[in-house]
DNA sequence: ATAGGGTTAG
């Protein structure tokens, strides 16, 4: 027997009749999107539901709305599209869109939704509405908009529930307005475990960690029982203050407290283990948990590739079968932030070979970080256009990463043009710009850079001083120098760390001044750093000042006792004033002490590999034409006069009868000899170099800039040169 | 007449 058909009454009668309600809830096609399985059935039953007419009645609306926002076959724009054929959909069917849209990735829909509501709603928001809305502006991060809801919300008498009130101890938390997080929450007529978990991650997420625990302990005063997502904020702030012993205090009061150990909070666990750099404790931890996932094992995996065990990372690595894109981000920015960016730019090309995951933001900055230790502007280059051909979001992180790695690839102008493309610039993207400009010599630009990031009122950080001391000192500026020294504590309240002291040391030191550079170290109320005393040994070594060497350099060893830096410099120093007795004496020392120099290398980059060089290096397969190459140079140099200068030969040589020939074996040289020979004649020749390249070197690449017309950007451990028609960027000052 | 919040790896 077939159901009766109901008869469709009139929409404009429709709104009046609701003691037909009931009728319509019972309706049969209402009745199956209970019991609907998949979006198929889901999609017959609204297009029977239009075709009855059921869409009059927003009850019966809503039901198809809630199965096609909160089944496992949902959709947002499926849901949407419903919502927009409802003539007039009730609260409930707009707060189920609004709460959709608040977790899903465009939280700004959720806030246009409730501008409509505002609009076009029969009846106001309520308090179901509210914490939608403020998740959403917590999500974006928008405090404005969230204080103007938060306002919207006092008015109309909300502020007292208790949801509304989590949420915007959240949303202020987001915001990094902790103080206004920690006003909502005293002033909740109601507290439940929910709003402490809010506080404590709130302060745990943001870096907070002294203010989450403490939250911690007041929770406990108030006699509210802690729970698995309160520990795993707990632990979280306790893995990044790296304290171990209270770390393995929090895991026994989680086995005493019968806290139930969820696969997050088993996560949690080991990720306070590994930061707190014990991998026993996380590995006996890790083979006792009954479930894993992959946060687990890519968690192990960090733990042991931040420690510097690549052999365990890799073999755990290896070992899984199946990877997403954070356990290759482990392992590369693991070997990039550990100075290996051979192998995390080897990673990522397994990555590519793999087809395993996509590269995401995390893996592009990683990427790009080992790029600009190498110069390795080939694939730097190739990530930007990849960035751009994929149409990835482009961050601050992002555009931080890909500013330094074109100022330390040597292009200085791709940076300047990725500054100028963005228009959201927070301060990493500003500093980082500023270091850009220092290391090429453009301190006035660094200095102009400056004014106009204040500006854009953005708050300059303590690195921001940094960058912009040594921008100074690259370029001699004396005056501006001692100005922003002064500026940093007075007008922008940040103390001086030993950082700029020994920018301000090596600022002065460069200009002769050694008594005033003295005279700062001396004043210094930080704790003595080794920094400054080599910022003033590299100033006795440009101005040969053998006696204030010496001094620095007791100072320095007594510090550092292992620094050999510093008997290099020294050496140096001895030798340009030709005193060979002190220079083998030193060298005895050095041996005595189990000091080897670091050995000189270089990189330069053709056709997108990067080849490396060493001080007389004759493995390179082209080893052959390179030396042939450098004979030809010396020929050549000689012809125009060139006498070597061997005053700082002993920089790069460890054995005596090396001597001779050891000027023109310097890894620069190699690289350069063979970057002529391969690349050609237009294109730019860019070395990096691991040590600071010598007065001779120097003179050298001026020369060939001009005799073989070729533009050859050298960087070094200190900053960049570019060689051109004869003359370099740094006119001699480095 | 249907409802909501807080958590882990890089």
């Amino acid at each position: 027997m077939a159901a009766p058909t109901p008869t469709i009454p009139l929409a404009s009668n429709f709104s009046t009749l609701n003691n037909n309600h009931r009728y319509f809830a019972n309706h049969p096609t209402v009745q199956l999107i209970d019991r609907c399985s998949n979006a198929h059935h889901l999609k017959q039953i609204h297009a029977q539901m239009l075709r009855a007419g059921l869409f009059f009645d927003p009850f019966s609306a809503s039901k198809l709305i809630h199965s096609s926002l909160f089944t496992d076959f949902s959709s947002l724009h499926y849901a949407h599209k419903v919502f927009d054929q409802i003539p007039h959909p009730n609260l409930y069917s707009w707060n189920l869109l609004i709460r959709a849209y608040a977790s899903s990735l465009q939280p700004i829909h959720c806030i246009s939704m409730f501008i409509r509501l505002l609009h076009e709603g029969r009846e106001k928001p309520n308090k179901f509405t509210y914490p939608s809305v403020i998740k959403a502006s917590a999500k974006l991060a928008d405090l404005q908009l969230g204080k103007g809801v938060h306002g919207i919300v006092i008015k109309e008498g909300l502020s007292s529930d208790l949801f509304v009130g989590n949420c915007l101890i959240n949303l202020y938390a987001e915001c990094r307005c902790f103080d206004m997080s920690a006003r909502v929450l005293s002033s909740m007529p109601e507290r439940d475990v929910v709003s402490w978990n809010s506080i404590i991650n709130g302060f745990a997420q943001n870096d907070c960690v002294d203010e989450a625990l403490e939250f911690f302990r007041r929770m406990e005063r108030e006699g509210v029982d802690p729970n698995d997502v309160t520990m795993v904020g707990v632990l979280s702030a306790c893995g990044k203050k790296l304290d171990l012993t209270f770390g393995r205090w929090l895991h026994s009061y989680i086995e005493k407290n019968g806290i139930r150990l969820s696969l997050i909070l088993g996560n949690a666990v080991l990720d306070m283990y590994t930061k707190c750099g014990s991998m026993n404790d996380a590995r006996k931890f890790f083979d006792s948990m009954v479930e894993k996932d992959i946060i687990s094992w890519t968690t192990m995996l960090a733990g042991y590739a931040r420690l510097g065990d690549f052999t365990a990372a890799r073999d755990l690595f290896d070992s899984l079968p199946s990877k997403d894109i954070a356990t290759w981000n482990a392992l590369i920015s693991a070997y990039e932030q550990s100075g290996n960016p051979k192998e995390a730019i080897a990673t990522f090309n397994e990555l590519q070979l793999s087809k395993d995951a996509k590269p995401d933001e995390v893996t592009l900055v990683s990427t790009l970080s080992a790029c600009s230790q190498l110069g390795a502007m080939g694939l730097g280059g190739w990530i930007h256009v990849y960035i751009k051909k994929e149409g990835v979001r482009l961050n601050c992180h992002l555009v931080t990463a890909l500013i330094d790695m074109y100022s330390k690839c040597g292009d200085l102008q791709k940076a300047l043009e990725v500054f100028d493309s963005v228009d959201q610039r927070d301060v990493f993207v500003w500093s980082a710009m500023i270091a850009g400009l220092g290391m090429h010599g453009r301190g006035k630009d660094a200095v102009e850079l400056f004014s106009k990031m204040m500006e854009a009122k953005v708050k300059p950080t303590s690195v921001t001083f940094t960058n912009l001391l040594s921008a100074c000192s690259h370029s001699g500026l004396v005056k501006e120098a001692r100005e922003f020294f002064h500026q940093m504590e007075k007008v922008y309240k940040i103390v001086p760390g030993v950082e700029h002291y020994a920018c301000m040391v090596d600022v002065l030191g460069r200009a002769g001044l050694l008594q005033d550079a003295l005279e700062l170290i001396k004043n210094m109320p930080t704790t003595l750093g080794a920094s400054v005393w080599g910022a003033l040994l590299g100033a006795c070594r440009l101005h040969k000042n053998v006696e204030l060497a010496q001094y620095a350099c007791n100072n320095l060893l007594e510090i550092e006792p292992q620094n050999h830096g510093a008997y290099v410099l020294l050496s140096n120093i001895y030798a340009s004033r030709g005193k060979w007795e002190m220079v083998s004496e030193l060298r005895k020392l050095m041996k005595d002490a189990g000091l080897k120099k670091e050995p000189g290398g270089s990189l330069v980059e053709v056709n997108g590999s990067v080849h490396e060089f060493v001080v007389g290096d004759s493995t390179h397969s082209r080893s052959k034409e390179i030396y042939f190459k450098l004979e030809e140079i010396a020929v050549i140099l000689k012809s125009v006069g060139y006498v070597p200068n061997k005053s700082q030969l002993l920089q790069l040589v460890e054995e005596e009868d090396m001597q001779e020939k050891a000027l023109h074996l310097h890894s620069e040289r190699l690289a350069l000899a063979f970057g002529l020979i391969t690349l050609g004649p237009s294109q730019p020749i860019r070395i990096v170099k691991n040590l600071r390249v010598c007065e001779d070197c120097h003179s050298v690449f001026k020369l060939v800039s001009k005799l073989y017309d070729r533009e050859i950007v050298l960087r070094d451990r200190h900053r960049f040169h570019h060689f051109k028609g004869g003359c370099c960027s740094c006119m001699d000052y480095w």
